[in-house]
DNA sequence: GATGGCAATGTTAGCGCTACCATCAATGCG
DNA sequence: CGCATTGATGGTAGCGCTAACATTGCCATC
């Protein structure tokens, strides 16, 4: 019979010459193409993942047929067959707040350069529905786990350790990791503030920060350096996680109550931050003459504001792409010699502070 | 041999007593609870997906096992059996724009509570990795497909057509959907705010827009009511998407330059607005009372901003609940008669017009 | 007491793919 | 020339789960 004529077009069509079952999805498989390209099954399988092992004729042969079938692979099957399910999950609280966007994003990128998909996760800011959460991932079987500026539960880790999933922790620097790590240190970032502040002759410091673990983290070091310094904070503001815009107006609000005299203000993310370069100017107060602003994330909008943002400088990008790497290095068996990398931070100087 | 005897608390344990091949995840299968429990693997497998078709007894024995034994379901594996992946998959142009995060938050959190996963595609704003992504989402057999403000190829309609695969577009109100929709006209938020700003007394419009399909259709409206109404836009500025502060600012710097009398600026996103109100401060021009600004999206900060925005609110919230719903309907085989959901959107009257 | 219906459970046979081993021819080497 | 080695291919047997059908026991019905 010649190649031509047995190219299965539809289902309907080929269930005149293949009897069919009544289960299945109905779509073309690898068989069918291994037929049409007069291969064996396995023979088209390694067409696929491994064409070097493969005769230049053989996949030739496969090429043509799966072109001409439009099979797409059911990762399903692979995944189950190979235990390599190309899958990669990522937890982090929210995708709301804009802090971990830019991440999330350069995870999928460069995860799909490299035929793996994202799967995402949303915990909340509270613990508890992470579990729940981890269940419905682990039972994915991913081949890596990314965990974007979460607390997670000593319950958790242990899943997770029993599942034998790779994962990266990432947005932190934490002394004991679950396996990898891609971060920096929040305290040093506190710290990094407060002496910059310092040195450019700011005396009355206050903060206005989110009740999250990290943000806490930057404030100790805020608060210690200060301390070190010979100066004490004229005031703090705690708000709720994530932080909005709104937050930061109402921190300013709150924080001019506190400490009229205040002439410097951290804020622990951008947000915030541009929250009270608002209430400033609702207030007519200039910034940052009558005091300075200082923010965190470097988000996109923060060399705009007016007048633009002193702030943090953190590669989003960078943790992702080596989330990433990590994963994949991983999952192809290589080994990884350093599994914690700190990507550290910069200030960048603007205007506000 | 008594129930406790063979638990297998690991798989070092259990190997003693069964052999196991070479192949495999080497974790706790349906099997290993099944044998614990002390029932057959099928009446294991109905205890976890139809507990009503099981006895109370058996029910109360499996879920006993399963506790003792860790065991997570292997959805590759069920999803394979059942052509039931319980995956569904969210295309959207980036999610580094925050216009469509509330729809994938509320998507992801809605199909979570149903029992599903959300996997996450980013096609860029560019047409050409659409294609490829689709293969890697086919690939995975999702249950559905999540269509956020996507411009969708003709080949790539036919493909997800062809797969079989429920699809679900949001975000606009095309003709010809694919499948199912939820969404609303951007045609007529461009009259509606035509109409706001006429009956608001101003009549030097003109408008700052991004290069996307979806706020094209915004613009149109905007000017065939704007010439209905008889005023012509006095200057029209068109910005790449994604839009951002930065953008915004150039925006009204070259509208300025274009037309200085402008007395009111429809934006196509709150970002853009709020780049347009920074602008302004930063000319010392008051809002509203030099010209108006009008946003789009509603965005979380719109109602903090100084002045706070009049903004179009598009309940992105209810458009990822919609659409799992629709997604989750469908996967469970029933049947639904509305596929079109226009859900409307509203003008929040605030401060800047 | 035979019959049908139903509820609970089990057996079998895949889902679509790949790991593993076997096969076979072609090559290299002493 | 015999033997190991390599490269290309194929057959078989799962991966862990569930659909489809079969079986069993029980009760209500005629």
């Amino acid at each position: 019979m010649a190649d031509h004529s047995d190219i299965p077009r539809s289902r309907a069509k080929l269930a005149t010459t293949v009897r069919r079952s009544r289960r299945g999805s109905g779509s073309i498989t690898l068989a069918d193409v291994a037929k049409v390209a007069g291969v064996s099954a396995i023979t088209a399988s390694r067409a696929l993942n491994t064409p070097d092992k493969v005769s230049a004729d053989a996949l030739k042969r496969v090429q043509d047929a799966i072109s001409r079938t439009g099979y797409v692979p059911n990762m399903l099957a692979g995944g189950l067959a190979s235990s390599r399910s190309k899958l990669v999950a990522a937890l982090v609280p929210t995708i709301a707040g804009p802090v971990f966007l830019e991440t999330v994003q350069a995870l999928t990128e460069a995860l799909a350069e490299a035929g793996y998909q994202l799967m995402l996760g949303q915990s909340g800011y509270s613990g508890a529905r992470e579990d729940a959460l981890l269940d419905a991932i682990i039972g994915r079987r991913p081949d890596g786990i990314v965990l974007t500026g979460i607390m997670h539960s000593a319950e958790g880790r242990r899943r997770l350790l029993a599942a034998g999933i790779p994962v990266v922790e990432t947005w932190d620097l934490t002394p004991t990791p679950i396996d990898m790590l891609v971060g920096f240190s929040h305290e040093r970032v506190g710290i990094a503030v407060a002496e910059y502040l310092y040195s450019a002759g700011y005396r009355k410091l206050a903060i206005i920060t989110a009740d999250d673990h990290r943000a806490g983290l930057r404030r100790n070091g805020f608060e210690a350096a200060a301390a070190r310094l010979g100066v004490s904070l004229v005031g703090a503001c705690i708000v709720p996680a994530p932080t909005t815009l709104g937050s930061g107006r109402a921190g300013l609000t709150d924080l001019l109550a506190q400490a009229p005299d205040v002439d410097a203000v951290f804020c622990s993310s951008d947000i915030l931050a541009l929250g009270v370069l608002t209430e400033a100017q609702a207030r007519n107060l200039a910034v940052p003459s009558r005091f300075a602003v200082f923010g965190f994330g470097d988000l996109g909008f923060a060399g705009d504001t007016f007048p633009a943002l002193t702030t943090v400088r953190i590669d989003g990008n960078a943790i992702g792409y080596q989330a990433a790497r990590f994963i994949v290095e991983r999952a192809e068996g290589r080994d990884i010699n350093e599994r914690v990398i700190d990507l550290g931070f910069s200030i960048v100087k603007r205007d506000s502070a």
